[in-house]
DNA sequence: CGAATCCATTGACGTTCGTCAATGGGTCTG
DNA sequence: CAGACCCATTGACGAACGTCAATGGATTCG
């Protein structure tokens, strides 16, 4: 590893790339993920070919209901997840027009 | 999108691919990652060709000195960032031997 | 040695987070 | 209609988080 040569009182800033918009929103994308339950909810639904309710969460978590409903309504507000309810059930899918970076993020997961 | 026919009782449990142990692995890595200033100094050092001091980014960024460090720390203990002294600056890289799983975020990022 | 520079740690404070129990609104079935 | 089922919302509570001021250790320069 290469040391840059230094004198006393003088930085260098690193220049930032990426703009601060974007720098907020990708952070809102990983705040949603960076929870060991929301990760799985948000795998489990990239990989399912159908839809999948609250309760089947419910049973697969050991979290009590309102829980799971709590976590499902961040990913929703991070723009991850889509509802659409049938009767008694509400069922969850990842949101079909994802941005290309939130995918790639997804995808690079597991 | 086609929803699943449902009888009432019956859930479907979904299949949970991913082992727990690598879902709080994966977990960390996003907390680490979860905030805008710790999100901006990782890219930076990923994409930086020579290690970077804590002074440079007190002078980027418009948080107290103890701030960083303590973002840095965070990053050095999610194993994302690495540390080395000469005279009395300390140099932040990338971690080189990041595990592929964790490379595969960083990059799928901005 | 004395002063200046860089950095990590500590302690404190307000905010956000994850969780649950309780509640209430919808929807179906008998 | 009455009861059962599914789900979202509310309120509460402890834990974790982001931030700073203050402090102290380490290193270098004069």
């Amino acid at each position: 590893m290469v040391l840059p040569e230094r004198e006393r009182g003088v930085c260098c800033p690193p220049t930032l790339k990426a703009r601060p918009e974007k720098i907020e929103q990708t952070t809102e994308i990983l705040k949603a993920l960076a929870d060991p339950t929301r990760l799985q909810m948000a795998l489990s639904l990239r990989d399912a070919k159908e839809p999948v309710c609250i309760c089947d969460f419910t049973a697969s978590f050991d979290i009590s209901q309102p829980t799971v409903s709590h976590h499902m309504a961040k990913l929703r507000e991070a723009g991850l997840v889509d509802v659409t309810k049938r009767g008694i059930w509400s069922f969850y899918r990842l949101a079909p027009d994802l941005p290309p970076a939130t995918r790639r993020i997804l995808d690079a997961i597991g």
